[in-house]
DNA sequence: CGGCGCATCGTACCCAGGTACAGGTAGGGT
DNA sequence: ACCCTACCTGTACCTGGGTACGATGCGCCG
């Protein structure tokens, strides 16, 4: 009723209908009420109220280069997340270093993509636990980057490595070997046991991640989802 | 997928009477709904339940130093979010380094406040705009420590999207959603075509990134393969 | 000792995903 | 006119993946 009046604005720049749709649909949802309108050429931005919230996809082909100016005229009056399908800590680099107030995944679940909404549109900034965590590293120069693994207490166990804590060692080998794309037969042929085995295996892994196949799995795997 | 949604407990170790009872009286309000328990030694910080949220006013008499070797300990199981009356850069990097999963003032308004929970509840980590910002500004002076070469202009471009150019528009859009995990019926639902369009559409995509099925197309979209 | 988690394997069954072989329309370029 | 591409659809078929309902043996622990 009156409350639609204090619905905010969300604009969104995307080639990909997707990703608008996917979006628009969360803000029509009960609680986060945002209203989706989409831009699908760079001009349009320029004409935006002032303080106007909106979404960038970065993989938009008209997307303007990190060089380009316009970046920072936007940001001057604009609060831009930018949105990436393949989120990379350079990349989110780049694009805070333009001005924009926020970088996440384009198909981030919705309580994030809310949280990145509200927390961008309340004057903060947002960037993922990733880039934050490099970022901080970034100014200490002393620490040590051991990629092997093995040391217990590091910071806070990355969330996307908390499923491995689930699974044993075998399912942990039969898990990777899946998400990695792998056929039942390949994985039990490298594995020395039988195809059957390997169903057995899985059955059990997408019970306790509480995935419904081997997609779903590989996409929890690699930190999609 | 099941998670519960019980009640949250939020500790709150701090010697500060008005903090505690502030941050207590916001949790009892309709919306943001935590339990706020006091804690008042720093051995009350061991014992407690994995994944417990904790606040931790950091001038507190009895606080660790930020070399003492408890800060990690606890960060390891549990989320800490660091109160600081004075908001500093430096300080809030010595928390973040220490395993803190948040850095806040302790008065902060309730909408920031609760915001700083839920994010850190969501396992992603918090720190103001100050802050950010800085970390944001050192990264760019300095570039060196990281991928091993180029300190130069490897920014921008983004490794392995060129597949994107060989898929039409509706392609595209099959393609994300299928690699996001959707099956043909949705994909089909929500463009509003058939399930033989989709999967048309996706021989075609098969056919042209050269891959066998939707998980490699996953995993290539993904940027794993 | 009995129970439990883990790893292994068998047979039978269902079905989403993918292919093969067919088309149809619309628009743009030569 | 003709061809090519994008986009759409239908029927038929096969197979790998996943499940249901079993089984065996092993090591650990109260």
């Amino acid at each position: 009723m009156m409350r639609r009046l204090d619905t905010p604005a969300l604009y969104i720049f995307t080639a990909d209908e997707t990703v608008f749709h996917r979006i628009r649909e969360m803000g029509a949802l009960a609680d986060g009420r945002w209203n989706a309108q989409r831009l699908v050429r760079p001009i349009e931005l320029d004409n935006l109220p002032v303080g106007s919230l909106v979404m960038v996809d970065i993989a938009h082909p008209q997307r303007p280069e990190w060089s380009d100016s316009r970046w920072r005229t936007w940001a001057g009056h604009l609060s831009i997340i930018a949105l990436s399908s393949q989120p990379q800590d350079d990349e989110g680099i780049a694009a805070m270093d333009v001005g924009a107030a926020g970088y996440c995944h384009a198909y981030a679940n919705e309580a994030t993509l809310r949280q990145v909404v509200e927390v961008v549109s309340s004057g903060e900034l947002w960037v993922g636990r990733s880039l934050l965590t490099r970022l901080l590293k970034g100014v200490n120069h002393n620490v040590n980057e051991n990629a092997g693994q093995g040391t217990a207490a590091r910071i806070a166990t990355s969330p996307t490595q908390a499923w491995r804590a689930l699974l044993t060692e075998r399912e942990l080998e039969v898990a990777t070997m899946a998400a990695q794309g792998a056929s039942n037969l390949g994985i039990a042929e490298v594995l020395g046991i039988t195809e059957r085995t390997v169903k057995a295996h899985l059955t059990s892994i997408f019970d306790k991640l509480d995935v419904a196949d081997r997609l779903q799995l590989a996409l929890k795997v690699h930190g999609v989802k």
